[in-house]
DNA sequence: GTGAAAGCGCTAACAG
DNA sequence: CTGTTAGCGCTTTCAC
């Protein structure tokens, strides 16, 4: 009652098992179609499939990638997973989730493809990988960080620009007219990329303004990834202090689903009390109350961009120069940051 | 530049293959210490890692398990997913993901392990796979449902009592002095095990309080998995209505985050203009305006049960009869449904 | 077009 | 305690 092999398909067909082997691996013109016919209908009979185990150790490669986020329950690494998987099945790869709780070991064991040595490419979101440990890794698999470059090492990068986005749905808080506009997101212990970068840009506005940056409107959030939790704390130093910003722009959602409750318990309001803009386009910030003014990148084009990357990586041998590759986003008006709208429905 | 092998480790520690073998497995009383320690050494040196598939191969198990699941990005999913990831792992097992999308097609395909015949086992949360279909699929892979059971099959079941948490949360509901209540999350066109018990629990807590069941007061909800979008939908119809409930019972979290926000657009607020209970106890939950009184399982019980139901089919060649096991679960009070602090908070 | 034979790296029997 | 050997199911030369 063991599966059946190809030797049993070779049988029932009355061909030999190379023949079984090409019709099964899709070998064109090497096989009669007549032939073909009746070897898919031995397959078919016998309810074969092929044992992948066998293949892998015969061809020495499994065409497994893996895809390494902090916590799946993190709606914006829920997104990029779900991306991920559509897209490595495309690709005609299957996908293996890793969840590396922002714990350096494991982001570097991941990074190792230590896992299992049947992973060809790893895809990670890194929170705490730094340079020098990357470059000292033991093994070399081919590699694809998501998150912008930070330092050179051999592999790529995929993300949109931060710094750009950043400026850029930061000048949309100032044409609304904001003025003393808060961050929540700096970060300090180890300077995250991305909070750096999100930082640059929201200073970069600023300055463009005119207005000085106030370390005091930028309270540092600690623990990796973002968090609800952690925006609703750092909310409290802004919304406790008497002249409490006008606006709150947080560089994830979650920070910003955080402070928008902290702001309910001081009862205050977005937007009728102050402005609020969030970054990653989650689906809870289009159903939050306000719905969330954010920065929402294409999750579709990051996870293709990021596996035909990676695809390229391992058909390469690594001998690939590291790159950087943009992913497409978008600035999405919610109506956290619609003063106009806003007293439209006080009016009535 | 190839991978060391068993031989390479052996070659280096001057011992025989079979040594090295046994010493990465663990054989213990088979090898001397020392030796043991001189074959760490060399796998050490060499960087060596055993070829996965080239085990599996020979042993005929790859201790890969598979879970299958609608859609990651739905927030229970995603908790379920997490938890699963961890289960497996502990108990020696790597899990590969599925994403389903609810199609029965790919359901099936699921539940027959056809994604890779590596795969020994299946945990899935099941959307429309029917009875029939079960008991024909062509391979009998071992197979735990995340649901409670709804007909006969030789797979586990895990799953808390619906019946009876849904009463319980309903009845919480009755105790705050609610009357007309609602519920969301009727389904009819394929109607969904979970949805039924859930509309069952309801009724009886109704019938306890001496409440008629109002069809009206229960829509209808298409599509699957519950989401938000028809959670906003289905409260059209309630709020739409002169003499709107005067609490919303959905049976899912992302259903009430749905409804809040239709309620926000009609000028309704919960829990002063009515109660709101959910079910799922999804982290949103906790930071939605109000916070959500839910029905909140374990996850991690019940990742670990049917892990451990899951490996004792694998083990027993699937010669165990079909069983149903319940996780843990609890009611969980937030402030949708807490009057009393509502009414504080008026006062303020 | 098809068949025979070798061998991927490992584990498990069996001998020593 | 350690070494030798066979073979898991497949792909891939190399003949035919």
């Amino acid at each position: 009652m063991s599966e059946p092999t190809l030797h049993d398909v070779a049988a029932r067909a009355g061909v030999s098992i190379k023949t079984v082997s090409n019709v099964l691996r899709q070998v064109d013109g090497k096989v009669s179609a007549a032939t073909a016919a009746r070897v898919h209908h031995a397959i078919e009979e016998l309810n074969y499939r092929p044992n992948l185990s066998a293949r892998r150790l015969r061809t020495g490669h499994s065409d497994v990638i893996a895809l390494a986020v902090p916590d799946l329950r993190n709606p914006y690494f829920a997104e990029v997973a779900a991306a991920m998987i559509t897209a490595a099945r495309n690709a005609g790869y299957t996908l293996l989730i890793e969840e590396t709780g922002g714990d350096p070991a494991v982001e570097m064991s991941a990074a190792e493809g230590l896992r299992d040595p049947l992973i060809e490419g790893v895809i990670m979101s890194p929170l705490t990988l730094d340079p020098r440990s990357l470059a000292a890794r033991g093994r070399a698999i081919p590699l694809v960080l998501l998150g912008e470059r930070d330092y050179a090492g051999p592999c790529d990068h995929v993300m949109f620009d931060n710094v750009e986005a950043s400026f850029r749905i930061t000048e949309h808080l100032l044409e609304q007219g904001y003025q003393r506009i808060a961050v929540i997101g700096r970060q300090d212990d180890p300077p995250h990329a991305t909070a750096v970068k999100r930082l640059k840009g929201y200073q970069k506005a600023l300055r463009r303004a005119g207005i000085r940056y106030d370390r005091s409107l930028a309270p540092v959030v600690s623990g990796a990834p973002y968090s609800k939790v952690e925006g609703a704390r750092a909310a409290e130093h802004l919304f406790g202090d008497d002249g409490h910003p006008d606006a709150v722009y947080c560089f994830a959602d979650v920070l910003a689903i955080g402070a928008l409750r902290t702001a309910h318990r001081f009862g205050l309001h977005a937007p009728a009390d102050f402005g609020l803009a969030g970054f990653d386009g989650i689906e809870e910030g289009r159903f939050s109350i306000p719905t969330l003014t954010t920065i929402a990148p294409d999750f579709t084009d990051m996870a293709e961009l990021a596996v035909t990357a990676l695809v390229e990586r391992i058909r390469a041998g690594s001998a690939i120069d590291h790159r950087d590759i943009r992913c497409r986003y978008d600035l999405v008006l919610g109506e956290s940051t619609q003063v106009s709208l806003a007293a439209e429905f006080l009016a009535v």
